[in-house]
DNA sequence: CCTATCGTTGAATCTGGTC
DNA sequence: TGACCAGATTCAACGATAG
């Protein structure tokens, strides 16, 4: 069996072109040491088992994967507007049963297992359709799970029909090659990055569209391409400097353009020609993250919006309980969903301010009041101030 | 095998109780219809697996499943056979506790498969060490995955020894029973319960502290005690009034308190005395709420449907009336028959807007409006707001 | 140049009743 | 059981265009 290496284009090549890109006119900003025996900064390309079996065993730091998810999706589906879902329907994330996905992913796992160093670790990431099933698996092989984190997206694409809680994150799982390994975790590192708090299992992060995500022919290269931001934290947090990171679903090379910002090698496998190109075209280019890269990797530190029913469904103001405005002109009560009822009419804590009030709008939080119970004076209180203390009470 | 029924105190020997507890005043205020054939509201007493075992197939609306998970990490541990399973040292241990734990696992998701009602759905809960398992079996045994939630933990234990992300979340799968089943999910509530945005499949709920923390001789009375926000949550979206909800492995019954609460039936499993004693405490001191208190915001999927003829035939549009979309590009007639006419075409209100536009499909409601007499500026509304007030008007 | 509005889009297991 | 059709259903971010 034949490996082809791909190799990135050559910088001095680069620096011919006509235009200078801003990768011609910086320095190199890494001089790593060379990895013997072992085709880094390279895409191998081919089937991902065949590629890792060419490779010799434990010679890997880290493994990151982004496998098929396995979804198995119906038919079209279209936005309440009418317009159609660009879904997820390529050949490679098709799969007969579990039982298929199951020996596939057994496959490459099992080569994963052999390339990792004795103190490396993997991550995998995906979705409910297929997490379980990896999760499983892993367990089975004698990986030992160090975490399982989840990247929660600010703008996951809604449930449009509503059906179900809308999908707004995806899964990954951390793991070591053994209960004993001493893996690498930079501790340090990741509590700067989040203000001086230690990082959670729970990552906030926006998904990767606008300038960062590549086209081709003006339409997204490829389907499911990652941020760069989860990346980051997943390459920073688990690796040093000079290590060897493995990527056997490399798609448009999300993890060898990260990893080459932080001085790491990288090794991608990749089938799809268009993919292969792609990925060196970026990796060529890629550079110190750009502002907005790095401004969605410091944590966000902003008060939680807090809606009204998270008021009820925590006990802090029980379904039945009656407000009214502050002079007592107008009654409401408070039903389990978090909604108001005044006589008949139901709705939002402002809506209904706005309807009784016949007004343009309302702030709700404001406009309507409580009796406190622990309050000799009948006193009202604005349902605001129950706000504050649940925000007190909910804080790290 | 026998079945321990450990019912609730009745009410009436708690009103003999020295102090009179809050239940005791109040009237009971839901009238639940009895269900036949099933000891609802108790707690059975004994091994979940046998307890299952002893109630009648296809007879359960929903299912929430906390089972343990610290199974694997070097506890006492019996194989099937009796014999002593070692602390858990190399992978083979392992993987050999994995198996006692996936037969453990297998046997209860069996039971609650023939228990659930063709169109009732299974909550499970829990960590990394045990989720991945319980996924991969409901999924091989059939199950249809519906999503998975992650409980983002606003104030979770920090980890003491910074080798690991913290440890902030854990995860909830929720599952029908086949893929063409009919689940129940209160969309609309659970929009109104996060203040008019589709609920997300992360929630944000503190753990389980303070007051609402059961304790006996002053220390926790359970080491997992969920918190009844999340259980709310839970029920109020995946149930309807009335339901069965079971849960297996009840603990402290924070299933049984927030179902009460929620005039939903329950039914527990549980092996411990001292839980039993505490949940079914618990679980009298919980008020359930008011028929006005426990209505939701309804989906329009729920209300009655109003043939578009009905509001001609009434008089609230009248035929030859001039109907167009928002931006008035196109025009139709409203005919006697509630039928519209743009042009020599005639057809439905969605035909006809699915038409004009070439689209796929059209709600005609919202796509087609009028023009308002009584409205000063030249303001188009859709007809659906004739629809609402048509529904309100027939309403007694 | 700034702001408002409109159109587009993202790993999605995405309707239900009747004939 | 499949075809038909009434009708219910979306959030955040980005880019282009208009004012």
């Amino acid at each position: 069996m034949m490996v082809t290496a791909v190799k990135t284009r050559k910088r001095t090549l680069k620096a011919k072109a006509p235009v200078k890109t801003r990768a011609a006119i910086l320095p190199p900003v890494h001089d790593l040491p060379p990895v013997h025996g072992l085709p880094v900064n390279q895409i191998l390309k081919g089937d991902c088992i065949e590629m890792m079996r060419s490779l010799p065993s434990a010679s890997i730091d880290m493994i990151f994967a982004d496998p098929p998810y396995n979804l198995q999706l119906g038919g079209n589906l279209a936005r309440p507007d009418g317009s159609h879902v660009d879904a997820v329907t390529d050949a490679w994330d098709q799969f007969d049963s579990f039982a298929v996905y199951d020996r596939f992913t057994r496959e490459w796992l099992s080569e994963a297992y052999r390339l990792l160093k004795p103190n490396g670790s993997i991550w995998v990431i995906g979705s409910y359709h297929n997490i379980f099933r990896l999760g499983t698996m892993l367990q089975d092989m004698g990986f030992w799970i160090l975490n399982d984190i989840i990247w929660r997206k600010t703008n996951p694409m809604p449930n449009f029909k509503g059906t179900r809680f809308t999908n707004a994150h995806e899964t990954l799982i951390w793991a070591a090659k053994s209960e004993k390994a001493k893996y690498t975790f930079n501790y340090r590192a990741m509590k700067t990055l989040n203000d001086e708090l230690q990082m959670r299992s729970d990552w906030v992060l926006p998904i990767c569209s606008g300038k960062e995500r590549l086209k081709r022919n003006g339409t997204k290269a490829h389907p499911t391409q990652k941020p760069e931001s989860l990346l980051y934290r997943v390459v920073l947090a688990t690796t040093n400097k000079g290590d060897v990171v493995l990527d056997p679903f490399f798609g448009t090379g999300t993890t060898g353009a990260v990893a080459k910002r932080l001085g790491r090698h990288w090794i991608g496998c990749e089938r799809e020609d268009s993919y292969i190109e792609v990925a060196n075209e970026r990796i060529e280019l890629a550079l110190p993250l750009d502002e907005s890269a790095l401004k969605t990797m410091q944590s966000k530190r902003a008060a939680p919006k807090v809606p009204f029913g998270s008021l009820v469904e925590s006990g802090w103001l029980a379904p039945g309980a009656v407000l009214t405005d502050k002079k007592r002109r107008w009654q409401a009560i408070v039903r389990a969903d978090g909604s108001l009822a005044v006589g008949q009419d139901t709705g939002s804590i402002h809506g209904m301010g706005t309807k009784v009030q016949n007004a343009a709008s309302c702030n709700g939080w404001t406009f309507w009041h409580y009796q406190d119970k622990d309050d000799a004076k009948n006193d009202l209180k604005p349902i605001d101030t129950l706000r504050q203390r649940y925000l007190l009470a909910i804080e790290d």
